[in-house]
Parts: structure tokens; C-alpha cells; sequence
DNA sequence: GTTGATTCTTTATGCCGTAAAGTATCGACC
DNA sequence: GGTCGATACTTTACGGCATAAAGAATCAAC
């Protein structure tokens, strides 16, 4: 069970996120904490624990009370964008385009990739009303700044930034959904589709027969590498060539006019 | 604020989704509700408030307590699980290919767009975990009777399948939170962006030249519908734009071994 | 008529975000 | 140097949530 936000006010949101902490003398304690500890304590918390994260949970890594946060962040939504923008400064601002756009998207894909597996709370934060954190803007300036140099118009741009952004993000979706509810429970991943598909073999033994074109996908496997658990290895095999697809699809927008 | 599930326990789920209910005759008080009716009370409530309903709310629509319903499911997820099955029963189990396989996805593509538009939490559930009711089967079995009629192999195909869901996905949720954002706040859209802008360009005047590909992004704009909103105009295009890239890199894969 | 299974309600527990009120600490002014 | 008021933080409290536990009402089977 997730909470997501993205929702915060916008104002305050806003002014938190582009506004440099402006530091005056002024009555009262010292402050103990800042702006940044807390949303470094929540990334920190987020990461451990999900979404779900409480805002009890942050004051505690931070030795204070809960209520001790809202003197610097008006709330947990608001505190939520100022994680995501955060992390988003872990990514690169530019990718190099001396090998073409191809290489340049697939790298780019790669680290988005990489960074929703390390912060998967990150997915639960909405998409359709975007923060507006500079981080956020600089991730999508980079993508944006590799397909511009494919000299296709911005009109045909804006679906192409859109359906690789949403590959991305369902992809890792997938994955992370996965590795999550297996920590929860403490089952691996095999256990888990063992248990759901032995019951499942009980009740409808009939399951190939019923859905035949599945069971033509699920067949058709490459040797798996052992290392890695059995829906590691598939999600990033489906991840490469599904990314593989869409990339030759530009390639023959970029072709054709 | 959203809750999402697709993590009930995998027996019972199970057992729920694919055992016909068996009717016996029973000692004590003749059942007044039944999986059935709860099943449809959370849709309609769900429907209405997304996956923060609570089974209060449940209850309440079927005139009983939350407790009420622990007779028949045995929790929240659980319900979720059934609830999740049970609308995607609403879509086709079979498209006709008699115009080839790109028409078909596309029917698909479009029925999954407004279904999720009229569910809006099913894209909470998790799809990591998938739970294996009948119906979600019936789903993916429509999309991959489609594919398998290119004659690709099963290894490429799961990529292709990947992508295709994680991109319709994606830009349903966009859409999704945006509506439920705007509804939750009472603010149309627009009000929202104006709002947001204001503050960003307030604090920082020099957006366009910090980010200039962005900006060449958002530029170049068609003649838009004025009978819909904004953000729905904008989500349409860029669905219908980014899935005919889609489909191109598949006709890539086909033309070429 | 009694027993015991079953449906449903009531009550209670322990979470959550956060409002309101109280306490301690300090800078600024008299 | 003493007071005043702003500030940091804690304590307490409220209404929400899922759901455990216990009790009341209902009915088939003996």
C-alpha cells in the first residue's frame, strides 16, 4: 500500500524548490534542522520503506518529533515534491551526441532505468502535474536536447518524449512493484509465482488450452543468466528490445518526413 | 493520495477469481450480500473516488458496516484484486484482424485509453504481480493474438507486448492524475498550469533560456480543439502520435528478419 | 427445543497526517 | 539587564484508516 502525491500547494511547493535559502539573523532558537536534513531524511526513508513512508518515520532518523518537520515544509505533500526533485539532481543534465541520437536516447533510458530501481517511490509521484523542480525540468531538457538534433519538428517531438518517458517509467514500474512486494513478504520472486501458479494449475488446469496465444509467448526463452533472479532477467531483456522497437520507430520517423 | 494493491494473499485471491461460487445450504442467517454485489459496490465506489476509497464507503453503499464485508473478502486487497478482474471484463477478448495486425493494435490501444479513463484506479493496481484473474488473462491473450500474427518470434514479442502496455499505461496515468488532481481540487486545469506558471516565472524569469530545448518542444503547436480542455487535447495527441511510433519500430521488426 | 454455525454490528487497537496548545530559547529593544 | 515577542520544538488531541475481537441475532439440523 503507496501513497503518492505530487500535490502539493503549488506556491509553497514552488518557492521551496527554486528559491535559495535565504539565511537572516532572527530571534528564537537556532534552528536544529534545515530544509535540505529533512528532505534527505525522507529520500533516506523512502528508499528503506516505499511511499508509505511516515512522516513519524523522518522525524525519528532526524531525532525529532513529527510535528518538528512542519516548522520547515507545510506538509507531506509538499515534502514529497521536494524529494522528487532531489533525486533528480543524481542524473546527468547532458548526454553526449557524437554517436548519433540512437546511443545518446538508449543511455539516457539506461540511467532513468538505473535510478527508478534505486528510488522506486519515485514512480509513485504523479506525472501529470509535474513538480516543476529544476532538477525535474533539467532530465527532460536532456532528453529533449538529443531528439531536437534529429531535426524532426516539436510537434512530432512531444509524443516521442512522451512514449519513451512512459516505456521507461512502466518498465521499471514493473520491476520495482515486484521487487518491493517480494521484500515486504520476504519471499523471492520464484516462491511467489510458484505459490500463485501452483494454485492456479489446481483450479484451472485447462490454462494453456484457454489461452493459447500466451502460451506462445511465455515459450520462446534465451538461456537465462543464473546470477540474477528469474523476473530480473526478464524485465531487462524486455526492457532492451522493447526499448529497441520504439527506437526504430524514431528512426523511421526520422527516415521519412 | 492513492493506495494501491495487487497484493492480496495469492490463495485466496485466486480462489476467488476463478472458483465458481458454490451455493450450499447452510445453518445461521440467510447471507444478505455476496462477493458479487461487493465486487460492484467497490467498482462504482473506486469509480467515484479512486483507490482511496475506503471500505467504509464500501459498506456503506451496500447499506452494512466495513466489518460486514469481512464475512465474504477476506481484506482490502483481496477486494482489490477481485474489483481489478472483474472491470477488465468489460473489454474484448478478440479483435478482428482482417485489415492486418496495425488496425487491431490500434482498436486495442484505444480501448485500453478509455477504459482506463473510465477506471482510472486500476492503473494503481500493481503490474508487477499481476493477479491472474481470467479476465486480465483474456486481455493480454487479445493483444498477443494480434502480435502473433506478424510472425515474430515469442522472444521478441514479450519486448513488443512490454511496450506497448507500459506506453498506454503511461499516458493513461497522466492523463488519469490529471483529471483526478483537478477534480479533488475543484480547479480546472488550465487554473492549475496558470497558477503554477505564475509562481515559476515569477521566481524565475529566465526559464526559457535555462532549458531552450524544452521550450523548442513546446512551441509548435497544432490548432487545438476548443471544445476540450486543454491537458485533453495535448494527452490525445501525444497518445496518438507516440503509439504510431510504436507501431512503426514493430513494422521495422517485421520487415526485417 | 436445543445446539452450533453463520451474518452482521459494536467496540477497540494501532496506525496515519496534522491542528492546537504549551514550553523553552534566543535577538532586539528599553 | 530585564522584558517582550518571535521561533523551534514537544505534547496532546482529533478524525481518518484497516481490521482484530467479541457480542447479538438468525436459522438448519438434530
Amino acid at each position: 500500500m503507496v501513497v503518492y502525491a505530487g500535490q502539493g500547494d503549488p506556491r509553497r511547493s514552488i518557492e521551496l524548490l527554486w528559491r535559495g535559502s535565504v539565511v537572516e539573523s532572527r530571534p528564537g532558537p537556532k534552528p536544529g534542522l534545515s530544509v535540505d536534513a529533512i528532505v534527505d531524511a525522507g529520500i533516506a526513508v523512502a528508499d528503506e520503506q516505499g511511499m508509505a513512508f511516515s512522516m513519524r518515520a523522518v522525524g525519528e532518523r532526524l531525532g525529532r518529533t513529527a510535528m518538528a518537520l512542519y516548522t520547515y515544509v507545510p506538509g507531506k505533500n509538499e515534502l514529497v515534491d521536494l524529494m522528487y526533485d532531489r533525486t533528480m539532481a543524481e542524473l546527468p543534465g547532458k548526454y553526449s551526441l557524437d554517436d548519433g541520437w540512437r546511443p545518446a536516447v538508449t543511455a539516457w533510458a539506461h540511467d532513468m532505468w538505473e535510478f527508478y530501481g534505486r528510488h522506486p517511490w519515485v514512480l509513485q509521484v504523479s506525472q501529470a502535474r509535474p513538480v516543476l523542480g529544476p532538477h525535474e525540468f533539467a532530465v527532460i531538457e536532456a532528453l529533449a536536447a538529443i531528439l531536437v538534433s534529429t531535426g524532426l519538428p516539436g510537434r512530432r517531438l512531444r509524443g516521442i518524449v512522451g512514449a519513451i518517458n512512459y516505456f521507461v517509467r512502466g518498465a521499471a514500474q514493473t520491476i520495482a512493484e515486484a521487487r518491493a512486494a517480494g521484500g515486504a513478504t520476504g519471499e523471492a520472486d520464484e516462491e511467489w509465482w510458484y505459490a500463485r501458479s501452483a494454485v492456479l494449475m489446481e483450479l484451472e488446469p485447462e490454462l494453456d488450452k484457454k489461452f493459447p496465444m500466451l502460451h506462445v509467448l511465455e515459450n520462446d526463452r534465451e538461456p537465462i543468466d543464473p546470477s540474477l533472479p528469474y523476473l530480473e532477467n526478464d524485465a531487462l531483456e524486455n526492457f532492451r528490445s522493447g526499448l529497441g522497437v520504439l527506437l526504430d520507430g524514431i528512426e523511421a520517423a526520422v527516415a521519412k518526413p
